[in-house]
DNA sequence: TTTACTGCAAAGCATTTGCAGGGCG
DNA sequence: CGCCCTGCAAATGCTTTGCAGTAAA
């Protein structure tokens, strides 16, 4: 198992990602934590986030924009994703969580998370 | 209902990933039609992918290096993938399938496809 | 003192955009 | 003739890396 030995910078990045309640970029937590007396170089928000992830206690998704959202791992949350607007609905229900011990033991694979993500047309990009 | 118009650069893009059997990158795809007489723009490439996607006849899913992966819609290709090393497994079952019409029905949103990924480390990298 | 972390600035890469030339109806 | 497609090159934006200063052990 490896050890969480935190530096203080992994340390106020999660304390960052507790105050958000959804799934925030690297520019979105630097933009933030400029705010505060002792700010953070942009590089080691992504340092800290690397080594977060690694660690099993961030999680990733990355929008087809090439940008990276990050948050805590904790919930199962999914997304319906426009392809036209861009737009997203939340979804509150997920039916994989279950598997990921089944597919965990078949393939010899620790599961941190997964990303489940729907794309196509909203309501209202589909009638145009 | 969207009109499948297509471009004879569209046209050529389908042609080249129905010859690939996993997705590919759009600098995979420049660099295939590259060795053809007709060569295509990088521009292009990306253009004609674009439509496809919004159209619902191409799929894509985004590496957390920003690269994204396009194939054609079709199968159900899911992955576990290290997030030490990299590498990915593929899995051959899909559990979420099923759930598109529920979710387009309730939601009024029309789905072309969705991205499952299973984030962890493989059993190489979680023994170091 | 020795090692690891940090910040800044420069570099890297995939992708997007501006614009002029070219093909097709 | 006019419109859309195309290619090239420049620009954009997120992320990574080199390096020297700094804090921690």
């Amino acid at each position: 198992m490896t050890t969480p030995r935190r530096t203080r910078s992994q340390t106020r990045i999660l304390e960052s990602l507790k105050q958000f309640d959804r799934s925030v970029s690297a520019q979105d937590l630097y933009a933030e934590l400029r705010q505060h007396e002792k700010s953070m170089g942009l590089a080691t928000v992504y340092r800290a986030l690397e080594a977060l992830k690694k660690e099993g206690a961030v999680q990733v998704r990355t929008l087809t924009t090439g940008e990276s959202l990050y948050s805590l791992i904790q919930e199962d949350r999914h997304h319906l994703t426009c392809l036209q607007c861009g737009g997203t609905i939340e979804l509150d229900c997920c039916p994989v969580h279950a598997l990921e011990k089944q597919f965990s033991a078949q393939y010899q694979f620790k599961i941190n998370y997964h990303v489940l993500e729907f794309f196509g047309l909203c309501q209202g990009c589909a009638e145009v």
